[in-house]
RNA sequence: GGACCUGUAGUGUAGCGGUUAACACGUCCCCCUGUCACGGGGAAGAUCGAGGGUUCGAAUCCCUUCAGGUCCGCCA
């Protein structure tokens, strides 16, 4: 017989009757009736019950033992009779009756009960993650996670595609993220970074020529956390190709997240592919954001141009608009019947939200003609509520609200209100995971802080211009081979196509006051691979823990990792970061400097 | 760096100016041979995160501070 286990815990059916087994397991919870004593043995495949009478000689010992402990058992699969049958366990038709017990390890009173599913403090469950990881519900989504990343490496093995490891200690690279640096021995005074995702590794594979690259890649920022963001690390499905165009990224991940979702999605309906391309400026004027939710039925129109002609006589809008806003509409389609505070708490709210507010119009038909009420309805004339209804695609019973401010404020109030409109209305359809791509984003944008450009996304896209033309146009209308994928209003990647032209990719960073010899230095080894022979190559790099996340349905990251830290950025169980010796410091040529504790 | 929320026996919660701070789970003791959130009876366990203030009186109100969380900034 095996020393710990002839079954696991989950194994025994009525077909084992009559048979000795062994089982090893942590002692779930105990029902004791002083004559006779049931424990649950559980371990990672599930529960058995196990049954001890009095007349047994380690009864008092398991009448003591405390839960969590682990013991072995070796004992007699009996069957239940009928009426006690337990249906929610899979070996609720048997039982295992005691003969010989091993008390493994013993556990002491508990911190953190992992019986049932309290909800504990974020601070207690990461300081016993040990325990709380025992747990039902967390032990699942690790579990699933684990499935989706074998799954994920397994699609894109046969999809062709090569597993690399690319380096943890590397350098420092200029443009996003704070990095984490870990200081050089060898070389004193100088530091590695922690890579904040393998970018310029994978590109560089692509020039070495092995054509398709992928990696679960730790990526590692210093920024801080939210609830969705682990501060420190997370990690990418990293993925690049050669010889592509963003079609045929599009149409290799496809299929890959359409199997994904649909074999771990829980029955919810995933999109059908080709996913829908949505161009960065067409998701900001329709959904207010470039990661629109679309489970979200509805679509956000600008009607500044109706505000500011004749039909329109709102003179607070015109002088808006005159100063350069815009009006976006939010439409609200069969509320007119809300009650009135459901209208003033829309207007409320985006006053908190720092904007002006929001203006509605209630639409009714009365003879064959739609006619608006409310507040600023009188402003309108009758063209100017037949061309809102037009443009806003709505009618009888609708209702449409207006957002006038400056165009970033007014894309983002627009979308927010977009999505409280649909949730107030229930419109949103929770039981699908629906996917699109924004593609063709700006290249840059102006940072109006410091009045400068800067790159809006990944500086190493291809610009969606011709080198002669580059100097001639507008940086700001420059388009790059750029894109996300997005899923419920999730972004769960960027890619793109690589910029992979040497002389464009110094004209690229020119534009961000990056001189030839900055970029040399900076960029030196990526530059200096490009002028060997490089196949125009693209990728894309979506979040795993994202995926995880929306698989399996939780709204924090720390419920599918298995040893997060915490916002502050400290790992409560192994006492992360913590000080160190001066001896160490030494060797490292590192001196600290105490901070005033006042 | 900023804003907000939370902090009460081992654990989860209630109490939100007025005698011995309540309930549930857990722990300990007693009873119980068919439970599966077993049941019944009893006991121990809390200077109400810490410090200061207001008040005749503070878990409760105020200030400071610490810890945790959420968001903004930051981040793809």
């Amino acid at each position: 017989m095996h020393k710990y286990r002839t079954h696991n815990c989950s194994e025994l059916r009525s077909k084992h009757e009559n048979k000795t087994v062994k089982l090893s397991g942590w002692v779930h919870r105990k029902r004791d009736h002083g004559n006779l004593l049931f424990i649950d043995l559980r371990d990672h495949y599930g529960i058995t019950q196990c049954v001890i009478e009095n007349s047994s000689e380690n009864f008092k010992i398991l009448e003591k033992i405390k839960p969590e402990s682990v013991i072995s058992i070796i004992g007699k699969v009996f069957k239940r009779n009928s009426e006690n049958i337990n249906k929610d366990l899979p070996t609720g038709e048997i039982e295992v009756e005691f003969k010989e017990l091993q008390i493994l390890s013993e556990a002491q009173e508990l911190p953190m009960p992992v019986f049932g599913e309290q909800n504990y403090p974020e601070d207690t469950r990461l300081k016993y993650r040990f325990l709380d990881l025992r747990r039902q519900t967390i032990h699942d989504n690790i579990i699933l996670r684990s499935k989706i990343i074998s799954f994920i490496r397994k699609k894109m093995t046969e999809l062709g595609f090569n597993e690399f490891q690319t380096p943890i200690l590397t350098a420092s690279s200029p443009e996003g993220a704070r990095d984490f640096l870990v200081p050089s021995r060898l070389n004193p005074g100088k530091f590695y970074a922690l890579p904040q995702a393998p970018q310029q590794f994978k590109q560089m594979i692509m020039v070495a020529g092995f054509d398709k690259y992928f990696q679960i890649a730790p990526c590692f920022r210093d920024e801080d956390g939210r609830a969705d963001r682990s501060p420190g690390e997370h990690y990418q499905l990293d993925m690049e190709m050669s010889f592509v165009e963003k079609e045929d990224i599009f149409s290799t991940t496809e299929p890959l997240f359409f199997e994904l979702f649909s074999k771990f999605g829980n029955g919810k309906k995933v999109s059908d592919f080709p996913y829908k391309r949505i161009s960065y400026i067409d998701s900001m004027l329709q959904y207010g954001t470039d990661k629109p939710d679309l489970r979200n039925p509805l679509k956000i129109s600008d009607v500044t141009e109706i505000f500011n002609s004749n039909e329109i006589k709102l003179d607070i809008f015109k002088k808006q608009i005159n100063r350069g806003a815009i009006v976006r509409a939010i439409p609200a389609p069969n509320s007119i019947k809300k009650p009135r505070s459901f209208f003033d708490n829309l207007n409320q709210w985006a006053k908190d939200e720092g904007a002006n507010g929001l203006a509605y119009l209630l639409i009714t038909k009365n003879k064959g003609k739609l006619i608006g009420s409310g507040p600023i309805a009188k402003f309108f004339s009758e063209n100017g509520v037949n061309q809102i209804t037009k443009k806003c695609k709505i009618s009888d019973g609708d209702v449409v609200f207006f957002s006038c401010e400056k165009q970033q404020i007014a894309e983002k109030i627009s979308g927010l209100a977009r999505q409280k409109v649909a949730q107030e209305l229930n419109l949103i359809q929770y039981n699908q995971f629906h996917f699109c791509w924004i593609i063709d984003y700006p290249l840059y944008k102006y940072n109006e802080e410091e009045k400068k450009i800067e790159f809006s996304h990944n500086p190493f896209s291809m610009p969606k211009v011709d080198y002669e033309e580059f100097d001639k146009k507008d940086p700001l209308k420059i388009l790059a081979e750029q894109y996300d994928l997005v899923c419920n209003g999730i972004e769960l990647s960027s890619g793109a196509i690589r910029n992979h032209l040497p002389k464009m990719f110094y004209k690229v960073f020119s534009k961000v006051g990056y001189s030839k010899e900055d970029v040399n230095r900076k960029f030196g080894g990526m530059i200096k691979a490009l002028l060997y022979g490089t196949p125009p190559h693209g990728g894309m790099a979506p979040g795993i823990d994202r995926i995880v996340m929306l698989l399996a349905g939780v709204e924090n990251i720390r419920e599918i990792t298995l040893f997060p830290l915490n916002q502050n950025a400290q790992d409560l169980l192994m006492n992360a970061p913590s000080e160190t010796t001066d001896k160490q410091l030494k060797e490292l040529n590192i001196k600290t400097i105490k901070k005033d504790k006042n």
